[in-house]
Parts: C-alpha cells; sequence; structure tokens
DNA sequence: CTGAAAGCGCTTACAG
DNA sequence: CTGAAAGCGCTTACAG
C-alpha cells in the first residue's frame, strides 16, 4: 500500500498530539491539563499525564511562545560582569529562575544607558515573560519600552524613594543609609577626618556618597575636600593609586572609606608597600564584603551586602508576579550589615 | 459596513505579510530577501528591505524558530561563576554572539556532570543554533545528546589529544604544557622542592598537576609527598589554609606552585601574616594571572591564560560553523604566557 | 468540563 | 528567479 504523498516537515519530535491519541483525549485538553489550567477532570489530568511521562513528552517552548506570546525566558540587565557582586546577583537569580522553570537571558550594559536601551528591545523581541534589571536609572526610552511590553518587572539593588507615588516593583537595599551607618561607625570609633573615595561612580556609588556625607554633617565634620571621586573602573590597582593619592595630599585624613572592597584591598596592599599603619595612622574601610576582604591584612572592615538574597529574592518576586499573583508590597528591604574587622 | 467577524488574535506586530504587502511581493520573496538566502532579484530585494526598514520589521524568533527548528540562540555552559577566569570566558563569548546577532543562555553545571547533562536537555529543547561548552569531559549521555543533536559545537579551555582520531573543536590552550612549563621556570631559579597545591580537583587543574610532574621527574626531583590536593573549591581563605600546612609539614619545601591565582594571593597573605619570607624562604606561584596578582605584596608570578580570547576566538568559530562554513582546521591553540614577579 | 476550528508568524518543499 | 500551499507545535476564542 503506497504511502499517500504527503509534504510533510515531520521532526520526530513528541507532540501534543501524540500524547493526547495515547490518553484518548483532545489536544486542548492535554494542553490544558498539562498547563493546570482551568477546571479538567481530575481523573483526565492523570491519564494525560500518564501518557505525557510514558512519551517522555516536553512542550516545544518555540511553539508555546508562538501561540502564546509568552515564552520562558526572563531577560536579566546587569551593568557588568567584571564587578564580583553583579556575578553573585546574576548566580543567584539565574538559578531561582531555572528551579521555576525559566531561562534567563544576559544582557550586559557596561553602566551605558543607551546599551541598556539596545539590550532591552532585543530581548524584548524574545518575548520574555519577565524582566530583572539592575538598579532604577534608566533613560525615557528604557522606561516606555518597560512599560510598553506589558512584561513583569522587578528593579534590584535600590529601593523606591519614601514618598514615591507610583513604586515599580523592587530588591533591595538603601544604599545611602548603608553608607550613612559605616560612617557613623567610624566617627564612633573617634575618626573625624574621614575621606570618600569613590570609582565608577554609578547611581549606588552616589547614594553611598550621600550617607556618608550626611553622617559627616550631622557630625559637623563634613568638608568638600574629604571627597575623592574618580570616574574610572573600579580595581584594586585603582584603590592603590587613590589610597597614595589621598595619604599624599591630604595628611589630615584619618580615615577612608571605599565605595567598593576591590578599591579597599588595593589600599590595604598600597599601605603595606608603602609602609602606612592601618588602623594607627589610617583607617580604611570599604563595601560589599567581597571575597578576600577577610583575608587581607589587617581584615577589611566593610559592609556585607546581600547581593545574592537580592538575586534570590528579586527573581521569586518576579516568579510570582509571572503567575500573575498579587503581592503584598511593591518592595523588599534586605538591608546590610556591618562587619567591623582590624583595619578600622 | 460591519466589519466581517473574523477570530482574530491580532498582536500588533509588524510582519512578514506587512512588509510583502508593503513591497508588492509575496512573503516567501520577502523571507528569503533578508535572509539573503538563494538568488533574489536585486532590484526586489532593493524593494523589500526599503519596506521593511520603513515599517521597522523585526522577524519573530518564536515563528522563526519553529518553522526553521533553529532558534538564534546559543547555549553555554561553564562550571562556575564564583571563579573569575569563567566569568572573562563567558563576558567575551556573550559579546562575540551578540555582535554575531545571538542570545547566550547560560548554564552553570557546578562542576557536575549530572547537572551538566540537565542543563544540556533543558537547553536543547530551545533548539539552540550552536553550543559553547567549558571543557572535553562530559558523561556519555552528554557526549550522545550533544552529537544528536546536530547542533554545532566547540570546547572551550581544553584542546584534542595529539593523535585523536575525531577530534571535536576546540579553543584553548594546553594545561599540562603551561605546568611544565611554569614548574621547569621555578627550577631554573634554582628550586629544588616544588610543592603543587591544587584543589577543585577539575580535570584542567589535573592538567597542570601532570605537567608540573613530569618536569620535576624530567629534573629528577619528584616526589610524591610534595603533591597537595584538596577537593574543596578554590579560594583565598583556602589558600592561606593550605600554605600554612604545607609549610608546616613539609619545611624542605622551597616553592609552591598554587593551581589558581586566588589560593596562590591567600597563602601570600597568609605568609605576610606568619611573617614567612616571600622569596627568601619560599616561592610562590599560580595559575591565571587574576585581578589583584600584580597588586600582592610581593607581586604574584603566575601563568597569563588567555581566557578572554578563548571565549572570543571559541565564539567566532562557533559563528563560523553556524553559517556551514568548512573549518581550516578542529582547534585553535592560543596558548599562555608566563609572568615573572616578585614572588619567585 | 471538553472540543473543532482557527490562528500565532514564519520557512520548507514542491512547482513553474 | 518567484510563488501558492502546507506545515512547524502549540494556545486562544468560541461553542456546547
Amino acid at each position: 500500500m503506497p504511502t499517500p504523498a504527503k509534504r510533510h516537515r515531520s521532526t520526530g519530535r513528541v507532540t501534543l498530539t501524540d500524547v493526547a491519541h495515547a490518553a484518548g483525549v483532545s489536544p486542548i485538553t492535554v494542553s490544558r491539563a498539562l498547563r493546570g489550567e482551568r477546571a479538567v477532570d481530575p481523573a483526565l489530568v492523570e491519564r494525560v499525564l500518564a501518557a505525557a511521562n510514558k512519551l517522555a513528552y516536553v512542550p516545544d517552548p518555540a511553539a508555546r511562545a508562538l501561540a502564546s506570546q509568552r515564552s520562558n525566558h526572563v531577560a536579566i540587565l546587569i551593568p557588568k560582569l567584571s564587578n564580583a557582586l553583579f556575578v553573585d546577583l546574576l548566580d543567584a537569580a539565574q538559578q531561582t529562575l531555572r528551579a521555576g522553570g525559566f531561562q534567563a537571558l544576559i544582557g550586559v550594559t557596561h553602566y551605558d544607558e543607551g546599551q541598556e536601551e539596545q539590550l532591552l528591545r532585543e530581548q524584548l523581541l524574545h518575548r520574555p515573560a519577565g524582566l530583572l534589571i539592575t538598579g532604577r536609572d534608566h533613560n525615557a526610552a528604557t522606561r516606555t519600552l518597560i512599560a510598553r511590553s506589558q512584561v513583569p518587572c522587578v528593579h534590584l539593588m535600590d529601593l523606591p524613594d519614601a514618598g514615591e507615588a507610583k513604586p515599580p516593583y523592587c530588591v533591595g537595599f538603601r544604599q545611602n543609609e548603608a553608607g550613612a551607618a559605616l560612617t557613623r561607625r567610624l566617627l564612633a570609633t573617634g575618626r573625624k577626618r574621614i575621606a570618600f573615595a569613590g570609582a565608577q561612580l554609578d547611581p549606588r556609588v552616589m547614594q553611598r556618597l550621600y550617607g556618608w556625607r550626611s553622617a559627616l554633617q550631622e557630625a559637623g565634620c563634613y568638608e568638600p575636600t574629604l571627597e575623592w571621586l574618580n570616574p574610572a573602573s573600579s580595581s584594586l590597582a585603582l584603590g592603590g593609586v587613590m589610597f597614595e593619592q589621598i595619604m599624599g595630599q591630604s595628611p589630615a585624613v584619618d580615615a577612608i572609606f571605599f565605595c567598593n572592597d576591590d578599591l579597599a584591598q588595593g589600599a590595604l596592599l598600597a599601605a603595606l608597600r608603602l609602609k602606612v599603619a592601618v588602623p594607627g595612622r589610617v583607617a580604611v574601610a570599604g563595601f560589599n564584603d567581597l571575597t578576600g576582604s577577610d583575608q587581607m591584612l589587617p581584615p577589611l572592615t566593610t559592609v556585607r551586602t546581600p547581593r545574592a538574597r537580592i538575586g534570590e529574592a528579586g527573581a521569586t518576586m518576579l516568579l510570582s508576579l509571572m503567575r500573575g499573583e498579587v503581592q503584598a508590597r511593591s518592595f523588599v528591604d534586605l538591608g546590610f550589615e556591618i562587619v567591623e574587622r582590624g583595619s578600622t
């Protein structure tokens, strides 16, 4: 018996229809049973599940995306991979999303709003089911893209302002409070001339700067010459350079608050090289509690930031939003912890 | 005039058909013109391009994937995000792929072959156009999945063995040669009792170990007690612990080759703490030339590995394979460079 | 609670 | 070199 001349493009894949035949129901019922959508007779659900299982059926993401206008991708936008902070954030978020059945699409913005916009446009083509984006500073086009896309979105690291009208979903902590808290701790140990050394100068660094500033102003110790800002990327090498610079030009400084641990680590190494006593001559503090800070000589005082928990909680909130659940609150403040070690 | 009651699910998207209408040709012609596939009248191509441009048409990845059985995703599998080496690899690969129009799907295996297999299965569902995978050690199921999928695949970091029958595509360098070269350099400076301190013990660490071993054997200096292997993850803290251990238990050791820079950095900090003179009492060398190694006290002698270039060259080779181009050779050896600094 | 029909936006295979 | 038809594998919208 000759096979009918069908124009067939069979892929060998087990399809919804195969499962439907095996279970003796229609494809739509299989679709609904598998997604747990609407009410389906429990007996049928069981039969469908058994058939799907037996045939090792896996839904086709592309077909699903085309039909439903929604994929199982989640776009993640972070500024840089060279800062361990964001790697921890990405790692945690990615694992949580995967456990929830979603695939992460990563985009690295390099702290450039234009690139961020471009990346978002590209990722939106994939109809992501959700969006995880670092920070709250985006250009107008990016904000419009997010709003128009209707895609659930959670902002990581930063939080809404106190009285904000329509706050977006956020998971993070208050950078300015952390900056202020660390500064107050330094003041409490008797330091008076506390310099702030910042690099990169992204929005979060600036927040820490404002926190430091307000704490010093409260104490009547603020002076503009204590601010050392460098737009270059944060690194150990730069920390060493800035340390030497500050000590050379502001001999009265008795403490330095570096905006990131890599700078502070570089400063501690420079201090060893230059034989500047830490904390005897000058106290050194960092931010983030990155790898190695507890191993330094002396160990580095710093602010432990919950970036892994931010990644996880942000992804968890997004998973909930993607299920259409109403959120009890629009943001989660995960706080921070000051870790005092030998450098102060 | 009443609109016909069509069951419509319009998405508002500009489609291929819209472009076809605007250009006055059939959708297939648009498809072909846009992909540059087969011969299309140049005049028509121009008209199509103009129309597509005017309408700001962007092809739908899901529809394309469903129809062609191929997406514009590339799956990348790496062992860990906590090792800066792999972050550099990922960063470079991802950028290169993006420039070529592909989206990276990342998977973190945690050095677990089972997880690697599971991740690959998940990613294969997305019908990736290509695959970038770290190393050459995979379980049988993973190897079968790769082969069966027919997806072009490039292995990163390692290279095929000299006389290998059907070598897969690889971009990397010879870990064992790098290990041997560094060891010979240490021997050349007069060191005799050179310990090897390894952590994680993944295939690449073992290759470095073999290189070290063979160099010592050549010189008649090999002794099993010089091998210090710890399966725990590599970290600064572990480096400090291993340093203390080795110095305590093998006082005759005059040099230590750490399998990764983070260990070596931790060792240098421990040496400062313990007041062990480096390189006076003992020389210390690392591997990879990670961030901060040049800032240590003394600066760390190490092997500079071209991981960013491996990521880039691997992605470039994959792009070429995905275009169906024949490769001149199956592997690219990017070599390594020994960086002598103050610690030896 | 279940299903037959239509559709998502592309590309493949077959003709001419 | 160009196109009408069918199909990729799902889900939506409409009925019953």
